[in-house]
DNA sequence: CAGAATTTTACGGAAATCCATAATCTATAA
DNA sequence: TTATAGATTATGGATTTCCGTAAAATTCTG
């Protein structure tokens, strides 16, 4: 079992949560972080203390402080601590559902549990504690399980998400174009501006732009 | 203070968190549920038993689930319960912080406090409670204060929230006045439509209405 | 290198939206 | 009743987006 965690989350109440689950898995050298900076501090100084975390549970999303912060959010957290030390349990415990973004923790940063905060996730989040101090295993709450086997034949590039990008900030097609051409992104003609977001909206079955533009936001893509 | 306590929040963890608050206040009686309906009946059913809750507290989103639901979210739940039993006092308990949505709490649910999840919440739901408990004072977290303050000239009315629903969901303008029509909502006209259109855009100061739409959503407004 | 396949670009007409102006309707007060 | 202000609707032209076809360029393949 895990000998020493940290937690990344910065709603308090849910933090309680975390801890009863810790405390009762008789885990009890762990710290939490409120911010993400923070938590990268503590796992470097650890680090450097000879005395590494062998588990970090990170949430996703966090609060923007007024303080400027180098790391915004648990993904790039996660990300920075799989590089500084690789050897280290990762698991996300977030309510996002988004097959998209799940499915790039786990071929993006390797994490080894995946748990959605849900009307079980207590138990869930045992489970996947005691699975991964055990094994190599991956975990992943069932009801986002079937994330990972979706594969797209269709893959929507940087390019897409770009446009997607500016068009929801106010931008128009032929600007978007003026850009991409001052900033030399490869296709950047009219036409090919249109037959993309036609595949768009083809793949993501929405009517007009409006609708897709309102899709991606939904499944938090942009 | 308070002797009977009804919270509806469906995340676990959280919940476990809110349960500490009310350990620490001395509050014994208190029942949880995951689900609004679920909340709704209970409360219902301790009017009928002559045992009424005195306070409600209340998360606003609830993850949508399988099988089908009277009451979706939060906000309805505070609605009907609040017609149900205008005396009971009622905690909204969200991370939701846009003031639009904070305002119409207050304003038609007339609830007595909204506490903001984040970094201090747990002290602040302690206030709130304290408070609420002993006077008919309002509580409004610190962060999200100046929402009530907020007046906006411009009132942005039902049919507008439903035009910009419709749009997000891929109704095109002269679609939506078809339905306006063969549903007797009163401004039907294509020109009333982009009156509209053009002032909604005005108001968040949107270039076009994809990006009207991707405010209003960003918002939470829709 | 030649030819094929794919991608990018160009073009044009149809449709939708945008925007300003003007006509019509409605409610209220003199 | 009539005048007037405000709201709703109508109209038309400019702009943008939509969508199909085809040319040009690039990449792939033998």
């Amino acid at each position: 079992m895990f000998k020493k965690v940290i937690i990344a989350e910065d709603l308090d109440a849910m933090n309680l949560g975390i801890q009863q689950v810790l405390k009762d898995l008789n885990i009890i050298d762990f710290q939490h972080s409120k911010f993400c900076d923070e938590a990268f501090l503590k796992v470097r100084a650890a680090i450097q203390k000879n005395e590494p975390y062998d588990l970090l549970i990170s949430d996703l999303s966090f609060k923007t402080d007024h303080r400027k912060s180098e790391i915004s959010n648990g993904d790039e957290l996660i990300q920075k601590v799989r590089e500084l030390q690789p050897n280290i349990k990762i698991i996300a415990y977030s309510v996002e559902d988004k097959s998209y973004r799940i499915k790039s923790l786990f071929e993006n940063a390797d994490i080894d549990a995946f748990v959605l905060k849900g009307l079980n996730s207590i138990d869930e989040l045992k489970k996947a504690i005691n699975l991964i101090s055990i094994s190599d295993q991956k975990f992943i709450s069932p009801e986002v399980a079937m994330a990972l086997q979706e594969k797209s034949n269709f893959e929507i590039d940087d390019v897409d998400i770009k446009i997607l990008k500016y068009l929801s900030a106010g931008t128009s097609q032929d600007e978007i174009i003026e850009i991409f051409k001052s900033s030399n992104v490869k296709p950047n003609s009219k036409s090919a501006m249109e037959k993309r977001l036609s595949k768009l909206k083809d793949f993501f079955k929405a009517n007009n732009t409006i609708h897709l533009v309102s899709i991606v936001k939904d499944m938090g893509i942009i």
